[in-house]
DNA sequence: CTATCTTTTGAGAGTTACTCTCATTTCATA
DNA sequence: TATGAAATGAGAGTAACTCTCAAAAGATAG
């Protein structure tokens, strides 16, 4: 299987963070800072617990800035910038595969890699989403964007539109069974080992037509 | 198309109303006084400038009151009652069709019913869920209690556990082509005419492993 | 019908997420 | 080094919720 592309991936973005004017520069590591520090706030004191006054305070900013920076406290869980990737990984696959298995076959490159760099971040945020309610609510907003960008994918792929009726319901039952798998994660029912295999046998029954 | 079963099942839950004890009767005409006349409120000048405070001047009771009938101003919107009818009517379709065509069967019964009863509640709430995002992202939540309930009730007719990993993701899929129509419907894409067929071929695409 | 017990309600104080405004600081550019 | 633009901080304000406690309303026994 091939590794080198959602490396690649991933890398382009790094690669950016470098070669960027200061005050850009700074800007992400105001914000990264804020994400660290909260998350870690988070995961030694709770989510309702931990006011954005501490958190503010532990990144060396203002409310105000915190503001600035993540639109509400619940955004600093939510935000990740996996969907871009993923979306990317998509387009790569060779054309001849079906939407389904060209799915299948992004998952099995961006999963691994995704546990390898950011395992911790990613059990706290889990963690928080499945155990915080306003965090689990948020869920479906950030999957609405998700949705955005694997409909835009799969259209490519498959030269229908964007908005075509099958297109958005194909889109949509993908999420769905994505969250089928994230919830038997949250709920002990899985492990993040099995995540992969799980989510590879749910499109594999997903195309079959959910026989139950 | 049968039209006894959905007729049965609303009726049984007005029935319960009438011979209930003064202060059950009490409480459901408050719970009912406070999502009228805040719907009405949300309708005529928006969510967000509408307050709890104003919602509990107009149903006549104090803002302490509303928290106690509704846990947040988001729940006035969100809550409905459908989800146990619809997992009723999905266990009184013969045993010999399949959990799809139980799905569309009872689509068939109780959309037509709910629209003929509830048309305008429905359209208000579906516009506010459409446009505010606080009750964009509540709309997660309470898919994941029609989530138990269908998941239940598909068990139920399978025979197989509602933890079933299959039966899990099928219920999820079933939810995320839900989900599709009803944007389509927001979006403006689809009318309400439209939806039980758009459902229908949707839970049809389903079953044929959504090729796209 | 009265007295008691239980449940529901209202009043009010307190917390915190979030918004807005304006003055100040920090960075970019000539 | 001076000038303009963008980012920050401080502070006041709003509104959704929480908690506590006393008053009111409904249920029940005598």
């Amino acid at each position: 299987m091939s590794t080198s592309s959602p490396d690649r991936a991933v890398d382009r973005l790094e690669d950016r963070l470098s070669r960027l004017p200061l005050r850009e520069r700074k800007k992400l590591r105001t914000r990264r800072a804020i994400q660290d520090h909260a998350l870690r706030l988070f995961a030694e004191q709770g989510y309702d617990a931990t006011t954005v006054e501490q958190i503010a305070a532990a990144a060396e900013i203002s409310p105000s800035t915190f503001f600035r920076y993540f639109p509400t406290k619940e955004d600093v869980v939510v935000t990740d910038e996996y969907d871009p990737i993923m979306a990317q990984v998509i387009r790569e696959q060779p054309a001849e595969l079906s939407a389904i298995d060209a799915l299948r076959a992004m998952l099995r490159e961006v999963l691994p890699q995704a546990f390898t760099t950011d395992m911790e971040t990613i059990k706290t945020r889990l963690r928080l989403t499945a155990e915080v309610p306003a965090l689990r609510a948020r869920t479906f907003e950030s999957m609405r964007n998700t949705f955005e960008l694997l409909s835009e994918a799969i259209s490519e792929r498959t030269g229908r539109a964007p908005d075509d009726p099958e297109v958005e319901a194909f889109g949509w039952a993908v999420l769905g069974v994505m969250q089928a798998a994230m919830n038997r994660l949250m709920d002990g029912k899985a492990t993040y080992e099995e995540l992969p295999d799980l989510l590879d046998h749910y499109l594999e029954f997903l195309g079959r037509g959910c026989p139950v």
